[in-house]
DNA sequence: TTTAAATGATACCTTATGGTTTCATATGGA
DNA sequence: TCCATATGAAACCATAAGGTATCATTTAAA
């Protein structure tokens, strides 16, 4: 069998992770984060969308485990957290070998040569 | 300035990609044809929606450059496309050294010290 | 040629998603 | 204490997304 989109508990769940990169601002958030930590002021200056839309982007990427949230003062930081994007990460590897290897190359070639006509 | 959605030509736009490896099934349908190609009606045994659903992943799946269809007779054989994966992988591997290297994890537990009072 | 099989396409429905506006709350400073 | 600042929260909107049902089209086979 494969995938099932259950969770055999243990590791964090995939579909948040995967969901929260699927908006392509949530992506430049997390890029920005990659270099400094920032509030949610901060985050929302750099968009043209407003604050709360903002704020509604690190709410998902919270929940893709993706940031941490860290209260100080009247503040809230955000903080870039590598494990969520590890488990994304984790999830690609295992199709690594299908371009990564020789023998994939080779696959694809005879794969490409074999249906000229289509496509 | 970071990222800006845009797509300054040359490798394949990200965001079809992500959107296609949002949904669940759609990744589920990467593993199967990451183990063998499908036909159209193959893929949808595999899976309790109907056909014309499981289609629209296939579409969506294609937009991404995760899979090529190659008609056959009056088939239509998808098949797993690694180079769209490989761009997904490649905008990841930013990230990796934010947990892959040793100095990562001195800052990590640095700010986890740093902020035990939050969260 | 006639029929069944495999797929494509379209219309329609419900819910999720990304955004905005507006109002409430909490906290640092004068 | 009083006010400005930083967020949080809720209501509301338009559009995208995932599904279904139905009908058209193409191709293998009897």
């Amino acid at each position: 069998m494969i995938g099932t989109h259950s969770n055999p508990d243990a590791m964090p769940p995939l579909q948040p992770a995967f969901r929260a990169l699927a908006d392509p601002t949530r992506r430049d958030i997390l890029l920005y984060l990659s270099r400094e930590d920032m509030t949610v002021g901060q985050v929302a200056d750099r968009f043209e969308i407003t604050r709360a839309a903002v704020k509604k982007h690190l709410v998902v990427l919270e929940e893709g485990n993706l940031i941490s949230v860290h209260p100080r003062g009247r503040e809230r930081i955000n903080r870039l957290q590598p494990l969520g994007l590890k488990s994304v990460s984790d999830w690609l590897k295992y199709f690594d070998r299908f371009w990564d290897s020789k023998l994939s190359a080779l696959q694809q070639a005879v794969a490409e040569e074999e249906s000229k006509k289509d496509d």
